[in-house]
Order: structure tokens, then sequence, then C-alpha cells
DNA sequence: GAGAAGTCGTGATTATTTTCACAATTAGTA
DNA sequence: TACTAATTGTGAAAATAATCACGACTTCTC
């Protein structure tokens, strides 16, 4: 709503900025500066401060930042106070091992309820949260807005439809299905195969150095 | 070594146009243009016309492309003949989820083993691929150059630093840590938990109409 | 308190990527 | 064959992102 020319390379990075400050202040460290945090995020030490800065002069010239300050900014500004709510679609490997991770700890996100077609599963809990059948979507999901389909590809679209029918904003896709949404609806997008084909081919054709 | 000048973005969508055209193929379909590839794949038409340029003419005009000879040029530029072998690290349920993927059928790599520090995992086998135990690394792993991380992140800088002592080229790392490598070793990173959080972050602070 | 060392914030530059827009060419049709 | 509709490939423009480089300010040390 306000901050809305913060370059989108920019937003992708604001939650490692996050999770590392997080990490710096458990270790009780008080102070950073932004060529610390280029080492250990793997991000230029302009571009770190550079990123920053469309958010106002955080930093102290001749010091650095202050850990605190900056993890309160960044906690109002990445709406970690706010908590969303998240529905998970396929309990697999891949989808267990979202119930298991602990989203909450060092984030906004909450997984409130999955979905599964394998009566073996509806019924059961994974990591505190219950497994529903398919067919309930409509009538357990109310405010969930946010989904994450860990299904089969040829499941995709028909989950895709109910969902949007539903009144679903955003989507993380792991299938390796393109889906089809309304524009108001985002989509993000990852193919778990296409990462390990993309490196293979990065390997080969552009020989490192930098 | 050749292509050297094809940008990167260009590079990362070759996969996902490769299994497009393969699902076309499948589907008996002979044509496809560039604007059909774009409703397919959510990526601009004319990006995908500039993409493809890069190797030359492939397309004819007024026509479109051929999506046999397409997926023959890709088969080669992408390597799909060569196979990389790869090692999985962690099998956990992520890890897990990639053991039971089969990579093979419309790709380049195959994952020949993996490694965990769990006794009872160790030995047996997961759709095919065999577990070793993390401490016979550098035993088993021989030619393997390309290795995905699935564990824990406490052990991504010392299961790190074996496998650069053994040689490796490319890591896909899962892990929520950066791992730091010398220069000449590549390194995709991948944090489940981050790319949830931006697509949050997307949704409150860039409400679309695109 | 003065000088040295460190570090930010940012104007300017460069690099990369996307998009527009249209001439050229082809397939299809009558 | 001649006309129409479709679609590529690409020069040029625009948009986005990364990087350089330095003035200004802060902390630290003696």
């Amino acid at each position: 709503m306000d901050q809305n020319k913060i370059p989108q390379a920019t937003a992708k990075r604001l939650p490692l900025y996050y999770r590392f400050l997080n990490n710096l202040q458990h270790q009780g460290k008080s102070r950073v500066s932004s060529k610390e945090l280029s080492d250990a995020v793997k991000v230029d030490s302009a571009t770190i401060r550079r990123d920053f800065s469309y958010f106002g002069a955080l930093g102290k010239k001749g010091y650095g930042y202050n850990v605190e300050y900056l993890l309160g900014f960044f906690r109002k500004t990445l709406d970690q106070d706010e908590l969303t709510e998240v529905a998970l679609f396929g309990v697999g490997n891949l989808g267990t091992a979202f119930l298991h991770y602990n989203f909450v700890k060092n984030n906004n996100t909450k997984i409130m309820m999955a979905f599964d077609a394998d009566p073996d599963k509806v019924g059961t809990e994974i990591g505190g949260i219950p497994i529903y059948h398919i067919d309930d979507l409509e009538e357990k999901m109310k405010d969930v807005k946010v989904a994450i389909l860990t299904i089969p590809a040829s499941e995709a679209d028909s989950v895709t439809e109910r969902l949007v029918e539903q009144g679903i904003e955003g989507i993380l896709n792991f299938t390796p299905a393109r889906i089809t949404v309304p524009d108001h609806v985002r989509v993000h997008h990852i193919d778990l195969a296409v990462e390990l084909q993309a490196l293979v081919y990065f390997l080969k054709h552009y020989p490192l150095d930098k």
C-alpha cells in the first residue's frame, strides 16, 4: 500500500535479511555492518545498503546497523506481527516436510490445516496440524487466503479452480503444472526438477569465476 | 563453452520450456506458436521469442515452431543426452520427496545415492536409490559432481566442507544456512520458508492487476 | 581532542532484462 | 495465383537491477 516503489528484487531479499538478523540477535550481537551481512547472505554490500535505503536511513555512518532496531523495523515492514494463515494441499513427502517445518518461529505464517485424499491420512495430525479430506475443502477453509500446493500435477487444475472459487489470494505451487488463475490471484512457482536442471545447465555453460 | 552470451534469465527458463514442449509432443501436437507457449508457461510471448532467438532462428514466420525440431534442439542444448549424477544428503521428508521423484524421465539428472546419519535408514533403499551413512561420504562419492542438501541447517557447513574437499562442482541447497564455498563451486539456494514469506509479502504490498 | 579507520547513503553509471512494434515471411484459402 | 491472416525475429526503447565510488559522519585510539 505504502511502499509500492520497492523493487521486487529487493522485496524478495527481505525475508532473507530478516532471518539472518534474527540469528544475529540470538547470538547476542547488537551491531552489524553491510559488509558482514554481505558475507553471510551472499549479496553485495552495496546492494544491501541500497535495499535498506528504500526504507529510509536505518544505519549510522561509520557504525553500521543496530541489530535490534533493524529487526524491529523489519518486523513491522514484513508484517511479522500479523499472522497469515495457510492451508496445505497434498500430504506426501514434500507436504509433510512443510508440516514439520515450524514456520511460526521466525515467521509470520502458519499452516492451519492440510488436505489429502488418502483415507489413512484424513483425520490424523502432523506437527499438530489437522488433515482433512480434500472433499471438505469448501467447508473447512474459511478465511485462509494462502495455499501451498504439493499435490500431483494432475490434480493441480481442479484444486486450483476450487481455491479460486473460495477466494484464495496467493498460491505457492510446487506442482510442475502451470496453473491458470484470475489476475487478482498471485502464484509463485517452484519446480524442484527445474531447479535441479537449471543448476546443471549453469554448471555446464557458465564456467564460474565471477 | 559456446553459448556464453545467453542471458541468465533466459537460461533459467529453458528447463521450463523443455518440459512443456515434451508435454506437447506427448499430446501429439506438432506445431506451437509463441503465443500458445506464453499462455502455458506464463511468460510474455516476446520474451519467449527473444529467448529462442539466442539459439538462432528456430521457428518459421507465419507458422510458429515445430515441436519435434524444437525439442530435438533443446535436448542437445540442455544436454539431455548426457546424464549428470547427483548425490542427496539428508533423507528426511524433503529428501525422500526427491528420491521418489523420477528425474530421469524428462531429465538429464539422476540421483545415484543418498546419505543420512540415521542407522535405521542406512543400508535401505528408497525408489531404488541406496542410502549410505554420512561417514562414508568420501568413500562412496567418487565421480558425483552435484549434491542436493536437505539436511538440518546445523549440518550444512560441515557437509559442505567435505563436499568441497571431494571436488564438488554444484550444490542445490535447501538448508536455511548460506554456505560458504570456493569461487569455482556453484550454489543455488532454495529456502522454503523464505519463499512462503516472500509470497505473503508480495500479497500485502503489491496489489496485483498486471 | 585530533587523527585514523570504518561505514553509511546515494548520485551516477553500467549491466541486464523485458517489452514494443513492425518488416519479412509463410501458410492457408479461394 | 493472389489475397488474407498469422507469426517470427529483432532493432530500439523502456524498465529494472546491480555496482562503483565518494562525501559525510561516527567511532575508536592514543
